[in-house]
DNA sequence: GATGAATGAGTGTTCATTCAT
DNA sequence: GATGAATGAACACTCATTCAT
């Protein structure tokens, strides 16, 4: 019996070291530079045995955008933790350009992903992408909508957006300061909603 | 004479169409998944005689890269003949949006290049689409600041990153109106800058 | 005691499982494009267990060959409850065509294995698909000798040849009628027999 | 101009050299014994080389059934000069006869081509093979016709399916005597022909 | 004796790039 | 300068077989 459940527990860990070694590796190359030799290798699994685990190199890319799924959901609800909705916003805003030096290099997980998924013809993992950032979107919009801010899809949709231009232009130009400078502005545009009927961005 | 000048002009019609096709399928399809044989199919150009007008796939990217290059600066340049400054981002802001299908299906294609290139270990052609979106940013700084609207730079960072956040975000949610809601936006955004010190978007 | 006998039984149970599945398995997709684990699968036995019974692929095809075998001592013996030899050689041509159906989607087990088998370099297996239908053969042959036909080798040859061939006709063209016609056919020879020296085929 | 030509020729012969490697190949090896490597290694063209001249290896197969479809045009195109019908069947059964070491070795082409193609679940090049079948099926019933023997096309049935079943049984016995002892049957029916109403088989 | 997991050699296929004419 | 063909290094994926427990 603890045999068993010791085998499946390595199992599951071994699972889960190549979702997290997909997860980052994928984020680093992108899709199709990534090679599944390389994420084994970066997981420390013979190629032949990664088959066990997951049928084709798309269940792969499936399995890290729901590796990236569950780190925004560990997010979110470190956030929830916060009392004001307006502060898990902030805090939100933060941890976004916390991140800034690896966004500078790599861009966003979910957007960068997103945008190569997206031209697919068969738009198979690409969905899988958008109903992530579809997520951050409906987390996002709950908070306007508890902080009683009017139109709270729109703005959720604001802010998520310049988050992934954000990401985009720090990394197309390879520069953390993007992420810090249009922190900065989200954050006083945070302050600034509420002060009246609010002109927007 | 006649004879060479016609030799040249042709040759340099078939560099034009390949480049005009390698723009079309990279954006279509990203650079990865683009082959050099589905380039030269869609030019109308035997595969082996690419190599006589670019050496490497990458030589082709960048002159997809220059193509986009061009036709911003038409675009621009057709701005440039509105007399206000702010008209000009306004027409900007509205080519955006009328641009929403094509985006919802490919991303903006400066936006997803730049994504993709900017991975590589070697950021050869990254730095290339880099300069692009920065000329952009350039030009509508120069907008910001004829204008006479403070921290002309901010401004334009707000605003093309606000673009590359709305047509990722209609990319990755396969959603036009993502544009036609950011677009209305930003065009209000726009409208109440200059009415004080302004908190921007 | 008991419990060794159980075992025993139940090894027994699963190594007949795993061979029935392995002759029905090779039968319909062929030794190459037939998985140790689509038969094991088949069986309901795990992957790694199979090689408790069998230490090899080739010699899981030899049990399915003897599996053949053993089906067609089981076909003979009742055919041979039949008083006269020319009755249970017309019983066997209608045992073949009321096997028409399968015949024709998945052709003779013993005549596609064979052709399968019999171009291996090493004719490992192949030799057990020949000693099979050379057992047929001398079924036959004995029934033609009881039945005091003259050169019954040569009548069982052409018995036996006709069988493979209506059967690899009738899956080559997918017809189940070509064993219909081909078995009245061979019914009348049968028929034909002993009404002198008789030209055979 | 000439220089077009003789490319054009020398890929020609490339493409018929490989299409001859595989059919040689795969009726030596089987279908899925057989690697693109190897048909290649046997054309003496790189691997990749092959295809460009075959999309994919059914495409070869394909090819190689072709051959095979050639070959017996050829041949019966020389037996039509034959004068006649019965003749013409008669030259066949002795060619057949006289490719008995062979087919004792690998079996008669198309058969073991048929029997191993047929039992795919999307019938591909199975069907080809059948069609290569049919095809001296009609020729022979053509003979017989023109021979005005009755029911040609059940003759026609009887002598090729009695040459798949005696190919199968030299194939898998190993033994090429079968071919001559079942050939020298066959021509022994062929004389009983209309000799009366005819013990057909 | 049973079993899920591991392993690695191969297989078909793709494609950027080069070559010969 | 043009072009069909050649080349070879990947790559995703499969599978018989072995291993550890």
């Amino acid at each position: 019996m603890t045999n068993s459940v010791d085998r499946r527990t390595q199992a599951a860990q071994k699972r889960r070291r190549l979702t997290a070694a997909a997860a980052r590796v994928l984020h680093e190359q992108g899709v199709e530079r990534t090679t599944l030799a390389g994420i084994a290798r970066e997981a420390g699994v013979p190629v032949g045995n990664v088959y066990y685990y997951f049928k084709t190199k798309d269940e792969l890319v499936r399995a890290a955008l729901g590796e990236h799924r569950d780190r925004l959901d560990e997010l979110t609800a470190g956030l929830d933790r916060l009392p004001a909705p307006r502060d898990r916003l902030r805090a939100l805003i933060e941890a976004w350009v916390s991140e800034r030096e690896t966004t500078a290099r790599y861009g966003c997980p979910l957007g960068t992903l997103a945008a190569e998924l997206g031209k697919r013809a068969d738009g198979t993992p690409a969905a899988e992408a958008g109903a992530v950032i579809r997520r951050l979107m409906d987390w996002a919009a709950a908070q306007f909508r508890a902080w009683d801010v009017p139109d709270p899809d729109a703005h959720a949709l604001t802010l998520v957006s310049a988050y992934q231009g954000m990401s985009l232009l720090a990394h197309a130009l390879r520069d953390p300061a993007v992420m810090t400078r249009e922190g900065a502005r989200l954050l006083r545009w945070l302050d600034s909603l509420r002060a009246g009927p609010g002109v927007s961005p």
